[in-house]
DNA sequence: ATGGTAGGTTGCCTA
């Protein structure tokens, strides 16, 4: 089974692109991200044209997940629990074919002198907890998206221009590798503990595509049952290669039967 | 030190 998490900064801009790359691949499910629309709004039947079931949480203008699956879409979980009074539609989870996957859109946090990255920080707390209670049903549970987290130094192609940035403050840092105390794994790291320049987000300024200035901040997270079923992990960096692309590419996992 | 680009909304915010 094909897992992939994909940001695709507005589902309506990238429809097009998305289905290509949907007709090209052919993942299992996909988890979506930034879709910036309404839940009523989301194009539910561009998908099922194609075999995949819909289900999205939005809002208008900003934020927004969903979820595709060629698999039925059960035990739906809307919003990410700890706190009644967040209106932010950045969380989706659900259970496909007995894995328990997430739809994550965790805050960005700039600037970092203001509530936003207080925020972020709160967020990732309410993860943490999340997180270590799905541990404990003890099955397969994926939590994939774009966690707005540069894990190491090596996942930035210059570490000094995000000295200042939330995605890689040392407390962004030590939330992220609280989730990983607590004994999920990153899957593309797990299979590729050497791997350099492989990056999930280019910015469209500054032409930091052509000068490949990227950082890996889409994660896909496996709990123990997940990582030993998993065969491979990659990045497709084609998707940022096309014309109105997103600034983030897809990352897929494959799980053994 | 600044501003560059993209998307959605609306006269600006978020990334």
């Amino acid at each position: 089974m094909k897992i992939a998490t994909f940001n695709v900064n507005s589902i309506n801009a990238r429809l097009g692109n998305l289905t290509q790359w949907l007709e090209a691949v052919g993942p299992d499910i996909v988890l979506l991200q930034e879709i910036k629309c309404q839940t009523e709004a989301f194009p539910t039947l561009a998908f099922e044209t194609l075999g995949y079931q819909a289900r999205a949480l939005g809002q208008k203008s900003y934020n927004g997940v969903a979820i595709l699956s060629r698999h039925s879409i059960e035990d739906v979980l809307e919003g990410l629990p700890g706190d009644s009074e967040d209106a932010q539609a950045r969380y989706l989870e659900a259970t496909i074919q007995g894995v328990r996957v997430a739809a994550i859109y965790l805050p960005n946090g700039n600037p970092i002198a203001t509530h936003k990255f207080d925020y972020k920080l709160a967020w990732m707390t309410r993860l943490h907890t999340r997180a270590a209670d799905l541990l404990k049903t003890g099955g397969p549970v994926v939590l994939g998206g774009d966690y707005n987290v540069i894990p190491e130094p090596v996942d930035c192609e210059n570490p000094a221009e995000w000295q200042d940035d939330a995605l890689f403050q040392p407390q962004s840092r030590r939330a992220f590798r609280a989730l990983l105390h607590l004994g999920y794994y990153d899957a593309f790291r797990s299979l590729h503990p050497e791997a350099r320049r492989a990056y999930t987000f280019w910015d469209y300024q500054r032409g930091a595509l052509q000068r490949d200035d990227g950082i890996r901040i889409d994660h896909l997270l496996l709990s123990p049952q997940a990582l030993d079923r998993l065969v491979s992990c990659g990045i497709d960096k084609a998707p940022r290669l096309e014309p109105k692309a997103s600034d983030h590419t897809p990352i897929m996992l494959e799980l053994r039967p």
